[in-house]
RNA sequence: GCUGCCGUAGCUCAGUGGUAGAGCACCCCCUUGGUAAGGGGGAGGUCCUCAGUUCAAUCCUGAGCGGCAGCACCA
């Protein structure tokens, strides 16, 4: 006998080898027909699988958040067996649930094509709608082996042997169509319901190798109920209103073109934001400390031969062609550092100086594969804000632990309130001795264990110099942007021969540590473009307000608005064109201007403004001077503002 | 980089082996209108590039470039 435990804390005693579906039907019939797979002690299994502990027992049914997963599972199993019943001689390989959805792939020398999908999911319906049972058969290896190589199923095979001996190797069924398959399922495939839709065809290589075979993988997305799907999809077409990327055309703020592929044609409203984000930081790092540095674009390429780039990074580096009137070639730089050092070796450094602050919005240039392209997010030509602090071993924790602070308060500034950190440990591909390594991540965790915020460990995806802490941002829609980075560098410093005299009159080679906040400037400006959907807050907009007249008679004293408003310090234009006020409104609303004043007989016999706020359709009719210095006030940075309140 | 799809006016997109289209935007005229598109007219194209097939290519074929999605990559 067994003894399980229900969720309403009552206890019963079962015969051994009972399987939940027994003890559901036992309870009630319909218990038993909603069920759809079972929990014991926390984990989910197939209703039929027998139960052979005590345990708590809980029934999964449909609507259960914790069937989400299986519904997806199953869909998944199910598209496998629709496209090899459509095409048959499709080879299948895995086919995971992922967040919103599943996806399997598939080997097949004719591609699949995007009208390939509603075909798919004609036979999909149909398997469903015939409710098949999902049934479960432990197989030996070889047994399977043999079935899978007889099927000419080569990938399968390789997936039995991956299992490690000793684990059993579940054979799902749904009828006669089969698939090697950890579990669990629901009990049959009519419990998949018709919330589900096949959503784009892609390439993926087997095993995630780029050497391997590109397989085709269909992704799909599964719910409960036709209400969540909708949703889904609803979020979907949301997100695409923000891409940054029509944003950035509508908002009139950048372009790309052929000429320059991942480089960024930046408009005048754009530049605006740019500069905007440049001021604000810079403010922050004269806080802080740091000396604002500019250093060269192009380098001998011995240089980076010194530093180990050319090495390591050799096809991502940009290099000048060799003129017949100079002997070297050159190399556009891809990140600042080795620059920074030598202003550090410039000039004997005393232990006095440190930690000594190096600055600069550094232009850095990197031959981006050409399928990581995306917008601002992913570009070849971009601006870190980037610094080097050079410290003593012994500084290496509080000077992070600084950069920790100030970074959280850069980000909460902009909104960004939910910040993951990772700490990032030594990469196969690295320079510099292991007992170096060793130093380098301690004092690093030691900062971070000092914070005392979480952290997740990201195992091997340090830089080929040293450890790093990445801060990871969390936007408006749940998305995940990799920002900030703290880098403590024990190898570069030394390659490039930086010293300083110690109080001994020991010349000691000095860490370097890299920070950035931002990460890259454009980059950043696509995540705020996203994050606020065009609707940026008054201190950041390129216009931030637009004088609007509704008659010509205004003319007049809109220029007299638009004067004191630029004198107020805002960021101002007028529209003055021949036009009804409701076509301006609906032009500058699509333009994402946050504040429009509108100006018309009333307005300017009482030397007011009527005030629109983006987003809202409602006016408040403000005197002229009352208006502009509230807008002031909201205009001003963050960090300004702080100031002010201080004094 | 790999796989698939795509490239026609500033934007969104029709279309055809023989003379290239729409809506919006732009310019001009009329309209002076009170908070998301007033009316009329006009101009605008190397149909991504190069080669091939053809009497004839924007259309068919091939290569290249660029874009999109996914994968791989991301110091």
């Amino acid at each position: 006998m067994v003894a399980l435990t229900f969720p309403d804390g009552a206890r019963r005693e079962y015969p051994d080898n009972s399987t939940g579906f027994d003890i559901a039907k036992g309870i009630s019939p319909s218990l038993a027909k909603r069920t759809v797979a079972m929990a014991l002690d926390g984990v989910l299994i197939d209703l039929n699988d027998k139960i052979e502990k005590d345990a708590k027992i809980e029934f999964v049914s449909r609507d259960d958040p914790r069937a989400l997963e299986l519904i997806r599972h199953d869909a998944a199993h199910v598209m496998a067996e629709a496209v090899q019943q459509l095409w048959p001689g499709t080879q299948v390989t895995i086919g995971p649930v992922i967040e919103n959805g599943f996806y399997y792939d598939f080997f097949r020398n004719e591609p699949f094509t995007p009208e390939d999908l509603p075909v798919i999911e004609k036979t999909m319906r149909e398997i469903i709608a015939k409710d098949k049972p999902f049934t479960k058969e432990i197989w030996t290896r070889d047994q399977a082996k043999k079935f899978f190589k007889d099927k000419g199923e080569n990938f399968k095979v390789e997936l039995v042997d991956a299992i490690p001996p000793g684990e059993s190797l579940k054979i799902y069924k749904q009828g006669d169509w089969l698939d090697l398959c950890r579990g669990p399922h629901m009990t049959s495939t009519g419990k998949i319901g018709n919330a589900f839709k096949l959503m784009k065809v892609a390439g993926a290589y087997w095993r995630g190798d780029a050497k391997n075979p590109m397989l085709t993988r269909i992704y799909g997305t599964a719910w409960p109920e036709q209400k969540q799907l909708d949703e889904y999809i609803h979020m979907l077409e949301e997100a695409e209103k923000r891409d940054h990327r029509r944003l950035g055309r509508e908002m009139d703020l950048f372009h790309f073109q052929e000429d320059a592929p991942g480089a960024v044609f930046w408009h005048a409203k754009g530049w605006t934001l740019f500069e905007t984000l440049i001021a604000y930081m810079r403010r922050r790092q004269q806080e802080a400390g740091y000396n604002e540095v500019n250093t060269p674009q192009l380098m001998d390429s011995q240089l980076w031969v010194t530093t180990g780039h050319m090495e390591k990074y050799r096809e991502m580096l940009f290099l000048t062609e060799k003129r017949e009137d100079d002997e070297r070639t050159y190399t556009i730089k891809p990140m600042n550092c080795p620059g920074h050092v030598q202003l550090f070796k410039n000039g004997l450094k005393s232990y006095r100086d440190l930690p000594l602050r190096i600055a600069e919005f550094g232009k850095v240039h990197r031959f981006e594969p050409s399928g990581a392209l995306h917008g601002l997010m992913r570009v070849r030509a971009f601006t870190q804000d980037d610094a080097h602090i050079f410290v003593t071993e012994e500084q290496i924790t509080e000077v992070c632990l600084g950069i920790h602070h100030q970074l959280l308060s850069i980000y909460s500034d902009f909104g960004f309130e939910t910040v993951a950190i990772k700490f990032a440990d030594r990469p196969e591909k690295r320079v510099g001795a292991d007992d170096v390594w060793d130093k380098a991540e301690v004092s690093l965790l030691a900062a971070l264990k000092a914070a005392g915020k979480p952290y997740s460990h990201n195992k091997g995806e340090g830089a080929f110099y040293g450890p790093k802490l990445e801060y990871v941002l969390r936007d408006a829609i749940g998305r995940d942007w990799q920002c900030g980075t703290t880098q403590v560098d024990l190898n570069l410093p030394g390659r490039l021969g930086a010293f300083y005299i110690a109080a001994s009159g020991e010349k000691v080679t000095p860490v370097m540590i890299h920070r950035a906040i931002f990460g890259s400037l454009e980059r950043f400006i696509g995540i705020l473009i996203e994050q606020h959907a065009g609707h940026l807050p008054l201190w950041l907009s390129p216009v931030q307000a637009m004088v609007c007249t509704i008659t010509s008679d205004a003319d007049g004293y809109a220029g007299e608005v638009l004067a004191a408003a630029k004198k107020a310090g805002l960021r101002v234009d007028a529209d003055l064109r021949n036009e009804k006020i409701n076509y301006k409104v609906r032009e500058h609303s699509l333009a994402k201007v946050p504040v429009l004043l509108v100006v018309g007989k009333k307005e300017s016999e009482s030397r007011s403004v009527s005030i629109r706020r983006l987003g809202s359709e409602q006016q408040s009719v403000m005197p002229l001077e009352a208006a502009l210095a509230a807008l002031a006030a909201e205009a001003t940075p963050p960090d300004l503002k702080r100031g002010q309140e201080a004094t």
